[in-house]
DNA sequence: TAATAAATTTAGACAAGTCTAAATTTATTA
DNA sequence: TAATAAATTTAGACTTGTCTAAATTTATTA
């Protein structure tokens, strides 16, 4: 098996990779709060192990090992949260820091049974789909808030950030998941945007709307 | 908070602190699968941080603040152990190693949590109390049957050990918790113990009578 | 009770993972 | 395209937890 470090690094380097074709040193330094030091340490390590392609100065990827690796984490971090929401009752806010720890939990046993106990859910409760034991996500196409123009709409999908203040912001603006929404107006000057759902007119920040998901 | 090794060495020390006053370097170094130089490096860390008494060459005791650590560890452990048995449908003989690694997540409000979605049980899969969470336990009465004189007898209640092969065989000679026996015989060449229970006599060797625990 | 055995500790080393500071490579820009 | 800036890697060090081998302390026994 993978250390806790190396666990975290795979599946770091899997979501940076959502969003480019190779992830940089300083971007995983980022996001694990370490030195890009610590990191190349780390990077050549994985790459002994071949579970990343690794080229100084490069980047890397993931190898086809690698990345079973760490959608079978994110598939333990999406199952463990949705059950602390559904089963113990927590709120969204309040599960993303357990779920880190949960996550490496080896057994593959007890992930599939703690997924059929909860009825094979598709979604956590951010709105993320989770994988199944093969590792087979449910693909659905959504769009950013902030990608879209004045009078295109949908149903908030899924949220991008995971932070408690992030998602205990929308809490109180009402704009949780399932919630249906449509773009009324985009504010030029700082691209806020002015959403209108069932019953009012709510304006959130570029920033926030670049962290929305929504389904057309 | 304490790292992984540190919470096992507390828990160790804790187990064995119910068969003998001072707990020996030798005793950890055996049950923790590890060196006595290294189990006396890891003394001097905890006595340092004021979690054991130690005084060299004459063994360890748990301080207060050491002991309520390792109570809130067996809590997790046991808590887990009930949930893998009664929500996930593991057997008793297979949960040991998953909740080893389960006691170690950190969140007191999860396990409590864990604790009421269960009902709060006093007893985990092996008939070992729960301590409640302020590390209060259930007290009772339990004898080992090896301890035992023929014709007494009472009901299994517990195992003091949990490895897989020995709660196979349990299962396998239908000795399992809740069963009631009584003592008809004991071999005085080995200790062997031949039981009655309501169908049959079962003969179980010194070993496992010293290992299975009843209630009057 | 002196000699021997057993238990424990000390000394020095190592692997994992991290850090700072310096060196190197790549990217940017004037 | 040469100079500078940014990104990355290397070198050397530190911490945690472990190890082996040697030294020391405690227990046992002749």
């Amino acid at each position: 098996m993978n250390t806790l470090a190396e666990e975290n690094y795979l599946k770091s380097i899997y979501h940076l990779s959502l969003n480019a074709e190779n992830v940089s040193t300083n971007q995983l330094a980022a996001l694990l709060n370490t030195k890009a030091s610590s990191v190349t340490d780390m990077l050549k390590k994985l790459s002994d192990k071949e579970l990343i392609n690794y080229t100084p100065y490069q980047g890397v990827t993931l190898t086809v090992p690698g990345e079973k690796i760490a959608v079978n984490i994110i598939r333990k971090h999406r199952l463990w949260e949705y059950f602390l929401v559904e089963k113990l009752n927590f709120k969204w806010d309040e599960v993303h820091e357990m779920a880190e720890e949960m996550e490496h939990i080896s057994s593959n046993e007890l992930i599939d049974r703690l997924d059929k106990f909860m009825g094979c859910p598709e979604y956590d409760p951010h709105g993320d789909p989770i994988p199944d034991s093969n590792g087979a996500f449910k693909v659905n196409d959504l769009k950013l808030v902030s990608a879209l123009s004045v009078t295109e709409g949908g149903t908030i999908w899924a949220v991008r950030n995971h932070s408690p203040a992030f998602l205990q912001y929308l809490e109180k603006q009402e704009l949780t998941i399932g919630k249906k929404i449509r773009i009324a107006e985009i504010i030029e000057f700082d691209h806020s945007v002015i959403l209108q759902t069932e019953d009012k007119r709510i304006q959130i920040s570029r920033e926030v709307a670049n962290n929305l998901l929504i389904s057309i």
